[in-house]
DNA sequence: CCAAAAGTGTTTGATTTACACCCATGG
DNA sequence: CCATGGGTGTAAATCAAACACTTTTGG
């Protein structure tokens, strides 16, 4: 089999090897007190009706950021505004695609529960899945897309430690509480309410009120917030 | 100018647009009390004449952590052994390189304070400058290089911060007082000696003590150190 | 009124900081 | 014996965990 047919020929005579350029998502969101990330059925070879990553192929005068955000706009109808979207790595073993040299390059996107991926548009064939059975059965994903799926799931684990990232996984206003829910589901721990509300209030520039209450959640009425400026915590939420 | 020939052909008949891939690597030292950065001179267009961080294309059959050890030790001399080698981020601005269109995955590398480039090798052309100067005037240097750079110097001292990765600027065996030089030198803050010192002997696996001493800093004997198991520092050096 | 969740105050123990002090060497 | 840096002890200040307690809603 025919791995490529030539060299790239440039205007300074050089030769160099072609490659193409992918770039893959590692897509989470918190649903149902658990962290979950999109995948989509493949329906060609190879690795046809395996799992795998949502991606495709960086376009000639496209930049890497415009790929991902292309890609996570056709396959999840999320727009780049709600929610968080970072490189995570680059993948280029030589034989991770069997059909040519493919180089990858992994976004991390964390968004909001959404109600449901838009039908009628590529999203179709992409759902959200618990994290847990995905990572214990990583070797049916498709091409190396068990490794980045893990390496993305560490990366975010590790950023909300420290950092204001857990508010991506809310909608543009929430609770102190629902704030919380999502550290609980990322770590699986629970953590103490009282003194959870009060490191994050006091954290100066890391919430804003809005000044307006709900109590959708049952009881007393809580405090609506918006992600704040700052975007470090230190010390982090958890400590080792 | 053409900017390339042509379309990559492949078995399925599909056809994608042609990438010549890149390592370009940050490579950071300690020396004379300041943290330094490989840089090269170009000696062809574009940006003849001016400073770039060493790298290459990636070979067909090889992947990317090899194209980059391969690369470092032709420049430097530097094997992967001694020091720390990890992905830092991916660029691919389509304009990126005026030549064609370029990936490159670039490398971030730590090492100990070495004798010098190895001359007789490409790493004759190659020398360790101080970062302050380099930042500065980040937009002389050849394509988006003054951003890796920029990017690899943050990205070092994140890290240094809680993690055991500053023993990589060390030598094999070394004191907690050259341990200490190296993030002063990174922050140009100054630590407490004694109270560095007590942290970083009583975090469990972190420092080895070899049995040996030195009294190479003056004074009273030193323990000589090798890096621990341990490799997170929890809670970390600095705190903000 | 009761249950449920939000939010505050206070106690206790751990961690950090600052700095006094002793130790072991070279000159 | 003195200067130099290595290393230990300790008290005060700061921070975090645990939990009793008050507040404000819905039913």
């Amino acid at each position: 089999m025919t791995r490529y047919s030539g060299f790239v020929q440039v205007a300074d005579t050089a030769m160099h090897p072609p490659f193409a350029v992918t770039v893959d998502l590692v897509v989470l969101t918190v649903r149902d007190g658990c962290l979950q990330a999109l995948v989509v059925e493949r329906g060609a070879e190879p690795y046809s009706g395996r799992l795998a990553l949502p991606g495709g192929f960086v376009r000639p005068d496209e930049n890497l950021v415009s790929a991902a955000t292309r890609e996570l706009a056709e396959e999840t109808g999320i727009s780049r505004s709600a929610g968080h979207l970072e490189q995570l790595a680059t993948y280029g073993e030589p034989d991770r695609d069997p059909r040519m040299r493919v180089v990858s390059v992994a976004y991390l996107a964390l968004a909001p529960d959404l109600p449901e991926p838009v039908a009628g548009t590529d999203a179709a064939a992409s759902r959200f899945l618990p994290i847990e059975p995905l990572l214990r059965r990583r070797g049916q994903l498709a091409f190396d897309h068990g490794t980045i799926l893990a390496d993305g799931i560490e990366r975010a684990r590790s950023k909300l430690e420290y950092s204001a990232l857990a508010t991506a996984f809310c909608p543009k206003e929430f609770t102190v509480a629902e704030l919380r829910a999502v550290y609980e589901a990322v770590w699986g721990d629970e953590l103490d309410p009282r003194n959870f509300h009060r490191k994050l209030t006091s954290t100066p520039g890391f919430l804003t009120a809005t000044g307006e209450t709900t109590t959708r959640g049952g009881g007393r009425p809580a405090q609506l917030y918006t992600r704040g400026t700052t975007t470090l915590l230190n010390p982090p939420i958890l400590r080792g």
